[in-house]
RNA sequence: GCGGAUUUAGCUCAGUUGGUUAGAGCGCUGGUUUGUGGUACCAGAUGUCGUGAGUUCGAGUCUCAUAAUCCGCCCCA
């Protein structure tokens, strides 16, 4: 029997793990910084539920299986449990209903750099009844610029759009009936040259004119002011492209209300977000050095979130850090905002077994005083008790001896700088706190 | 689901036109007179060469099959 994991799953040394969990939790502070409340849903949930508004893709990457009679599947993302959970609590909810989840999905696809079948997703969302004020599309653009800015990781932006611009230039140049066909096109307008995207427009039906428009329209680049200003200049009059630019512009200039530089928020007109659920504001975010990572955090608005479980319209707006791709792409490329590699603060060694009392008498006094210390029971020569505190990375040893049973005062050695006091319980603490 | 590549020590990899006992670096274990680590020096262990078959006097090396892994496409965090 070997042993093995399946592929598609992360495993991480403990040194790796505490790197993660700093982050999971640099992220689950933020969101409650900014006012919103933890939730758990199952990891198992209905197929039906599950698979209620998917299209043939999710379908495809599922995990699905049957118990008994009961069609069973693992959550592929949290948006589609929050939708039935809103539509299962919402008489008991308040509104407007911020939540954040930080938890595992599940996609059976075929792994590759970047990609895992199991993996962390951040989310939050902000759900309101029949109405949601544009505000909170600004709000999430600072909840995700926090977070990045928190954990101290290389330079980033947020892209956003709002699908209502292209829906409604389609629109315009009548081939809305294209909508769908054309904003996958677009997503990959970066990936392909000029002349296969035309081509492939062409394949649509699309005339020469309406190709040579839309062209132009994606195209449109510079500084938010600039590109504001050239779609303004569009004049296509009232409908969606106007509101879309009407909501274009009010997240704009919230964003810089609520301090965002300018440097992180970038409007791109090519951003469409592959699920057909969003229809309004859409969010991307890439890191400037590092593009081939891929989006670390995406979401978007949608007008009716829980519209296959109830009659009643509950629009929302949300975003989700894939946690998982992040660590392990910051990982892959030396960037991880590394602050400690033991959850334990000191390291307490003693001379030989006769000294284990006094070290687990001291331990308990410092543990009590909420200070994370461990004791080395192991009993074996001095260097390998100092080489054991190296390798995990403790920041302080403390040693306990004949000398230091006698008097009380213990030794107390800072592995970085290698300096070495002797002190009083109290005054060893003192140093471990501060 | 479609296409391409890779597989040799725990990890990263080298291994000539097929030749006898398969290598390096890192890591690991031990040591350099046992109450002081990270550096240095010394010594040591570890492989069914992914698996199965074939060609050959002889296969890590050539052929075929199979599996696993990785990279594109699709889709996405």
């Amino acid at each position: 029997m070997t042993a093995r994991t399946l592929q598609g799953f992360m495993e991480l040394l403990p040194q790796e793990q505490i790197v993660f969990n700093h982050m999971k939790d640099v992220i689950a502070h933020t969101y409650e910084l900014f006012g919103f409340a933890p939730l758990d849903t199952p990891v198992l949930e209905l197929a039906e539920v599950l698979l209620s508004k998917s299209g043939g893709e999710t379908e495809k990457q599922i995990y699905a299986f049957k118990k008994g009679d009961t069609d069973l599947a693992m959550r592929f993302d949290l948006t589609v449990p929050l939708a039935k959970y809103i539509a299962l609590y919402n008489n008991e909810l308040t509104f407007p209903f911020k939540r954040y989840q930080i938890g595992k999905v599940y996609r059976g696809e075929r792994p590759q750099k970047g990609r895992f079948r199991e993996f962390y997703q951040c989310d939050i969302d902000i759900i309101d009844r029949d109405e949601l004020n544009i505000v909170y599309d600004a709000e999430v653009l600072a909840v995700i610029y926090t977070v990045f800015s928190k954990l101290e990781l290389p330079a980033f932006k947020i892209y956003i759009n709002n699908r209502k611009l292209l829906s409604g230039f389609l629109e315009y140049l009548g081939i809305a009936d294209k909508t769908v066909d054309v904003l996958r096109l677009v997503d990959k307008i970066k990936k392909i040259p000029e002349e296969a995207f035309l081509a492939e427009l062409a394949d649509l039906g699309l005339a020469d004119k309406a190709r040579d428009g839309l062209l132009e329209f994606i195209k449109i680049n510079g500084t938010n002011e600039q590109i504001i200003a050239k779609l303004e200049d569009f004049n296509i009059g009232d409908g969606l492209f106007a509101e879309g630019l009407e909501e274009l512009k009010t997240v704009v200039a919230q964003a810089q209300n609520l301090g965002l530089p300018a440097a992180n928020i970038q409007i791109d007109l090519s951003i469409t977000r592959g699920l057909d659920y969003y229809t309004g504001t859409v969010y991307e975010t890439f890191f400037d050095e590092y593009p081939q990572f891929g989006s670390v955090c995406s979401g978007g608005r949608y007008d009716n979130l829980s519209s296959v479980f109830t009659d009643k319209k509950f629009p929302g707006v949300g975003i989700s850090i894939g946690l998982t791709r992040l660590f392990d792409q910051l990982r892959a490329n030396n960037l991880l905002p590394i602050k400690t590699l033991t959850p334990n603060k000191a390291l307490i060694i003693t001379q030989d077994a006769a000294f284990t009392e006094a070290a687990v008498a001291l331990a308990s006094k410092l543990r009590a005083q909420n200070i994370a210390v461990d004791v080395m029971y192991r009993q074996c020569k001095f260097k390998k008790k100092m080489e054991y505190a190296n390798k995990i990375g403790v920041p302080y040893l403390v040693i306990i001896g004949e000398e230091e049973a006698k008097t009380k005062l213990y030794s107390l050695k800072d592995m970085a700088s290698g300096e070495q006091k002797s002190l009083d319980a109290a005054a060893l603490a003192d140093v471990l706190l501060g």
